[in-house]
DNA sequence: ATTTTTCTATACCCATCGATAGAGTTTCCT
DNA sequence: AGGAAACTCTATCGATGGGTATAGAAAAAT
C-alpha cells in the first residue's frame, strides 16, 4: 500500500514540484496540499497521513509550531523538514520535537525520495553536512550567549541590557530604584566577567550576542 | 511561435514545479534548467533564450550579479526575478538592471505565467504590495544614510567610525596624528549636527546607519 | 547551621568625556 | 581678493565614568 503524503509549503511552485515528484514514484501518493500551518495542523489532525514534508517558513503560524502541536499532541504522521535553510536553533528544535529528516531544498529531488522511503521504513534521514555545520555554528554561538546568562547575575543581565540602549548610570539608579554606586559595583563586575573595556564595547558586545 | 524560457533556481524542486508548469501553456517552452549563476549566465549567452526566470538566492555568482552581466553586456533575454524574499536593496538594484518582472515564489502559479505573458508582450510585471512596501522602507534607510553622509564632513565621518568601533578619544588622536582636543571639539561638532547625545548615542546610531 | 552568592550601599580618587571660548591655517568657491 | 567651510590647536571646567576598599542584608547552596 502506497504512503500517504501531506505536502506543506507557502510557495505554490514548489508544491508543484513535489507533487510531480511524487507522482512518479508508486508508493507514494500525495493526499494534501498545504499553504499555511494552520491548514497543515488540520489536515494532519483529520487524515492522519503517514508522512507529511513541511517548510518552516510559513505564514501565520510556522512550520515549528505545527511540529511542536503534532509533538504534543501526539499525532503518529512522520514529519520531514524540508527548507531552504535551516537555522542552528531551529535545526535543534525540530529535532527535539521529534523531527524525522531533515532535508534542504537545493538537495536533489531524488534524494528527498530516499528520505522519504527511509522514514517510512522506520528510520531517520538528517543531511550530515548541514547538521554538522550548523550543530558547529550552535555551539559557537550558543557558547557566547549562555556564557553571558551564566556568568551574569539576573540583576547585571538587567544591567547590561540598559547600557546597550544608551542609558547612564544615573538613568539606570533611577529605573532600578538602587543608588547610582551599586550601578558602578554591577557595572565594574560585568566588565570584569566579560573581558570588556568599559561600556562602550560592553554595548557593542551586548549587541553582538543578542542581549538586547 | 512558442517563448523560450530558461529557469535558474538552485532549488531543483522549484525547477520541476517550474517546467511542470509551463508544460501545460503551449507558448512557452523550457529550453533550459541552471542550478547556479555561473551555468545560468553561460546559458543565456550560448542560447539567448526568450525569458530568463531568475532566483536571487543562488549558490556562487548569485542572481544580481547574473542580472548585473546580462545588463551589462546587453543581452536580448528579459528577465524575472522569482524569489522568497526580496530585499529592499536587491529590489532598486534589480530594477536599476533593467530587470522586466518581479514575482514572489508565494503567488499563485497562473500569476507567473500571466506575468511571463505580459513580459513577453513588451511589458513589465512588479508586484504592487512587495514594490511600495520595499520603497517605503528604503526611502527611510536611505535618508538616513545619505543625512549622515551629507552633514557630517569626511574628517567627522572618520571620527564616527572610530567612536562605532569602542576607540577612546586618546587612540583616535594618536590614529589620525591629531591632539585630543581636536578630536573633542568633532564630536561636539557630531553631536550637534545629529542630534545624539554621547559617544554611546553615537556608536548605536552609527551600527544602525551601517556606517561602521 | 554555616558558607557562598547576590544585591545593596557609601566614600574617595583619578581618568575620560563633553561643553565652551578663542584663534590660526588651508582649501575651495565666488 | 574675499568669504565660507573644514581642520587644527590650546585651555578651562563641570559632569560622567570607572577602580578600589569596605561592608551590611538577604537568599541560596552546602
Amino acid at each position: 500500500m502506497a504512503a500517504r503524503i501531506a505536502l506543506a509549503d507557502d510557495h505554490p511552485i514548489v508544491l508543484d514540484g513535489l507533487e510531480q515528484l511524487f507522482h512518479l514514484e508508486p508508493d507514494f501518493e500525495v493526499v494534501a496540499r498545504c499553504r499555511d500551518g494552520k491548514e497543515t495542523l488540520s489536515v494532519v489532525r483529520e487524515q492522519r497521513p503517514d508522512l507529511l514534508i513541511l517548510d518552516i517558513r510559513m505564514p501565520g503560524t510556522d512550520g515549528l509550531a505545527v511540529l511542536r502541536a503534532i509533538h504534543d499532541e501526539g499525532l503518529p504522521t512522520r514529519v520531514v523538514v524540508l527548507t531552504a535553510a535551516l537555522d542552528d536553533e531551529q535545526l535543534v528544535e525540530a529535532v527535539r520535537l521529534g523531527v524525522r529528516g531533515v532535508v534542504l531544498k537545493e538537495t536533489a529531488p531524488k534524494l528527498l525520495v530516499k528520505a522519504m522511503r527511509e522514514i517510512q521504513a522506520g528510520g531517520q534521514w538528517l543531511e550530515p553536512g548541514v547538521v554538522s555545520r550548523a550543530l558547529r555554528k550552535l555551539v559557537q554561538k550558543d557558547a557566547g550567549f549562555r556564557e553571558a546568562e551564566k556568568v551574569l547575575t539576573p540583576r547585571e543581565l538587567e544591567i547590561v541590557r540598559m547600557a546597550g540602549s544608551g542609558l547612564r548610570n544615573r538613568q539606570i539608579a533611577d529605573r532600578l530604584f538602587i543608588s547610582e554606586g551599586t550601578v558602578k559595583i554591577h557595572f565594574h563586575n560585568i566588565y570584569q566577567k566579560l573581558q570588556v573595556n568599559g561600556r562602550l564595547e560592553l554595548a557593542l558586545y551586548a549587541r553582538d550576542k543578542g542581549l538586547v
